[in-house]
DNA sequence: GTGAAAGCGCTAACAG
DNA sequence: CTGTTAGCGCTTTCAC
């Protein structure tokens, strides 16, 4: 391709790739014959050539493509690269921790600038040397395990205590609670900062009405239509994420004297539905994330850091009703 | 690294990418020299060697990663591309169609698979040079310009006919209009759809009910208080896409004599809101272009394919108000 | 079952 | 402003 311009490859290269010490008429030239030829330059030559750190891929590893807190998070990190030329390469893991190894061992082989991780797994060992030799690792929404990598929380724990302290001051005693997989360490801390605000209040047999694993929209609907035909059923419900609220909602529906709600987590239309809501930034939790690993390439090599984003409850009717029966 | 466990590269190389000839207790012992120094085989090198389609890549470019539309088809996409050992990588254009540019331009050079692009642009010829060397296009949701490549498009002509029909079925005569951007294909579709079944029922002034280029939620918010403030009121309203029928949602909270009200596309609460609506299968969308980005890669060199998905009318109560006034 | 040499397409370094 | 040489880390080819 060279040849059909007259030019050496290294003169070609310099056209096709803004170099500066070109000829205009040369560069013109060039880019003509490269047009005509659909040639376009090799990239993954040139990542090669240049060396490991010179990659502007930075990986997103997330558990589920289609929950609107993930899409968020993927955006606000996007917009935050994109703005000091890097590129977001997205990857799902279905929740899945094998899978999830996988693609972090397919990203890292391509030599990604970076990885961005909201793992489903309970152990990140395998990352050690990768990370000992400089890549940075950033964990969101959920905490490395094992592993000394830079990390954007939410706060779980108040977020949950809120929830449970706004619904007992409303007069509420007996709250049905439903929530995601045990395992999961969002889960376990909000579990946590409720159980702490309902002792403190004397409700100590609480969890008689907790129900676990409500993993998606169809167990989370079944949970609710179970909790409310308990006798007695409680007057309340505390749901744990914005999957479990959105089951809730459709168990909700058409329920004659329905309990007052909030749910962790905000929903697409819940200000038009009036439902209260643990809110937070997940497009902020994008943007941090984007900044802890921004530092780390600029040749941070301090220790680990943990962002912990607040949280805050929006009162939009459903959590102020009172208590029915 | 390869001298470390006293091996050729050549056999760190087949010890460390499973290749059968490998003497088990050489290929053990290679690997263990590798985890210990925290070493991995270089994906980009080994890409370079291999050859252009050989990368296990495939793009997508969509408008905006928080739409459930675009995660849902996103979704549907990498499910499929995964269980044919391909990796999914999206990228957010911001639907700026400069930047959709630059970004395929990135993923070409990259030596992506295959390129699957909901596009903002109204010109794709400069994807023409590409075509012909065989990478394969899948456009979704609006169709390429220019450019004979694969398309997998939604009904929209036929969408906008169920939506007027069922509203002037159920008496209404003034219906409110709010659409995104004329410049894009999809709305003029759904706009043509709309137009042809008010025609046909002798309504020829329906236009005057039109507000278009309401792209976010907020202008639909600000265009429906509009329409609803003219006089006479309209009695319903056709929302042309997810984001505009949200604002339309927030606009008639609260509002004295609710419209009718009929949206294209699903909401992510729209069972629980009872909002009649289009829906179709974003899902199926990303399923039917992996299938015809997955026949290419298998050698189909026949003439460029065009999908186009049905939709349905889900009537869940807002559409079936018969009118007001 | 293992190894040596060549080369994928590019760019860094150094001429000219 | 342009050209030459070398080599990034891997795999292909061929030999042992």
């Amino acid at each position: 391709m060279a040849a059909l311009s007259g030019v050496s490859v290294k003169t070609a290269s310099r056209a096709l790739s803004d170099e500066p010490r070109v000829a205009a008429e040369t560069r013109l030239r060039v880019r003509n014959a490269a047009d005509q030829l659909g040639y376009r330059l090799n990239g993954v030559a040139r990542e090669l050539r240049r060396g490991a750190n010179t990659s502007t891929l930075v990986g997103l590893l997330i558990g589920d493509l289609a929950n609107p807190f993930y899409s968020r998070l993927a955006s606000g990190l996007e917009r935050e690269l994109r703005m000091h030329g890097l590129q977001l390469v997205i990857a799902s893991t279905d929740e899945d921790s094998d899978w999830e190894r996988r693609l972090a061992d397919a990203l890292l082989e391509r030599r990604v600038r970076a990885l961005v991780i909201a793992s489903s797994a309970t152990e990140h060992g395998y990352l050690e040397a990768e990370h000992r030799h400089g890549i940075p690792f950033v964990f969101v929404d959920r905490p490395p395990v094992d592993l000394a990598a830079d990390a954007v929380l939410l706060d779980n724990h108040g977020g949950a205590r809120q929830a449970g302290a706004h619904l007992i001051a409303a007069g509420h005693r007996r709250i049905g609670v439903v929530g995601d997989l045990p395992g999961l360490s969002t889960h376990r801390d909000r579990l946590a900062g409720f159980a702490e605000v309902m002792e403190a209040a004397g409700l100590a047999d609480w969890a008689g009405y907790l129900v676990e694993s409500a993993h998606d929209v169809d167990a989370a609907e079944r949970a609710v239509h179970q909790l409310l035909s308990r006798i007695p059923a409680p007057t309340a419900l505390f749901t744990m994420n914005n999957r479990i609220t959105s089951g809730a909602l459709r168990a909700l529906r058409g329920h004659p004297a329905s309990p007052a709600l909030v749910g962790f987590d905000d929903l697409d239309l819940g200000e038009v539905l009036g439902v209260s809501v643990i809110v937070h930034d997940p497009e902020e939790m994008g943007r941090q994330a984007a900044q802890l690993l921004l530092a780390r390439i600029d040749g941070d090599r301090g220790p680990a850091r943990r962002v912990v984003l607040p949280t805050r409850l929006l009162a939009r009717g459903s959590g102020e009703r009172p208590p029915a029966g």
